[in-house]
DNA sequence: AACGGAACCTGAAAGC
DNA sequence: TGCTTTCAGGTTCCGT
């Protein structure tokens, strides 16, 4: 379920447990998940052996750097990094590393239900990585940038803020999020947003990644059970009394994803 | 260059 | 209860 906040949450997962260590084993459980033509013999070739440096993100992509080249990661809708306890079976598991590290040695498995992420390995930066836009919490929303990409988009803004080429990270809820507390209505064509709203918008997109974060530092501080009920302002809430202006929240779709909005308080 | 729509894949939830 | 349909927080490709 990833988008940037959880992406970030699980680069610095990451970060707390490959750095300096060497990967002894893989077993790749499902080779769809690698590129076309890779076998998993060259991924147990590229990566065996060989030893884990830092763990970058930008956007929704992480980059895990190696002694020779870089292992890219992309969680897609449903990936995931675990390490299990002892020989446990990780549910979807489809690239499992072993990684011995301080003397210990674990298991640390990617799996993926919807096979919708990647997993690619290389001696130098891929395009999908290359190709990223900005990334929000490593360089800010310049409103200025922003509005020089947005001069030339004529369709509505919402799938605008989803091409990664623009921002690195917004996904389907930031993006649902941060129109609404900008007060901009998802439809309107990204050339037409006014300077002021293009500021409005850069602030609410922060304002989402951040208050996201702060949500995902809570869950693991207490301990939350009830796991079912929805953290965001508006994403899901169709159906319902908009929290600004109480009209209700209405549900469309914007380039093939779903979008809430309040037709009340969005302009 | 940029747009809308379909495709990729499969689990979970909602509908009947 | 059980079968069917819909939906999912992402990207890529294709035709226009």
């Amino acid at each position: 379920m990833p988008e940037l906040p959880e992406v970030e949450h699980t680069r610095r997962t990451l970060a707390g447990w490959l750095p300096g260590g060497v990967i002894d084993a893989v077993r790749v459980h499902d080779p769809r998940i690698l590129d076309p033509g890779v076998t998993p013999a060259a991924v147990a070739r590229h990566l065996v052996g060989h030893r884990l440096g830092r763990v970058e993100r930008k956007g929704k992509w992480l980059r895990i750097t190696l002694d020779r080249g870089a292992l890219f990661s992309h969680l897609g809708m449903t990936g995931r990094w675990v390490r299990p306890a002892g020989d446990d079976e990780v549910r979807f598991a489809k690239v499992e590393l072993q990684v011995t590290r301080r003397g210990a040695t674990r298991r640390v498995v990617y799996a993926d239900a919807r096979l919708l992420g990647r997993f690619a390995i290389a001696d130098r930066d891929i395009a999908a990585w290359t190709a990223l836009g900005p990334d929000p919490l490593h360089d800010g929303i310049d409103p200025d940038a922003l509005a020089v990409r947005l001069a030339r988009r004529s369709g509505p803004i919402k799938p605008v803020l989803l091409d990664q080429a623009v921002l690195a990270g917004i996904g389907n809820i930031q993006a649902t999020e941060g129109l609404f507390f900008a007060h901009v209505d998802p439809r309107r064509p990204a050339r037409d947003l006014s300077r002021r709203e293009i500021g409005a918008l850069a602030r609410g997109l922060l304002r989402s990644i951040a208050e996201t974060m702060a949500q995902q530092d809570a869950d693991l501080t207490y301990v939350n059970e009830s796991g079912s009920d929805n953290p965001f302002t508006i994403y899901g809430r169709e159906g319902t009394a908009c929290p600004r202006c109480r009209a209700t929240l209405s549900k469309i779709v914007l380039g093939g994803r779903g979008t809430v909005f309040c037709t009340g308080c969005q302009r």
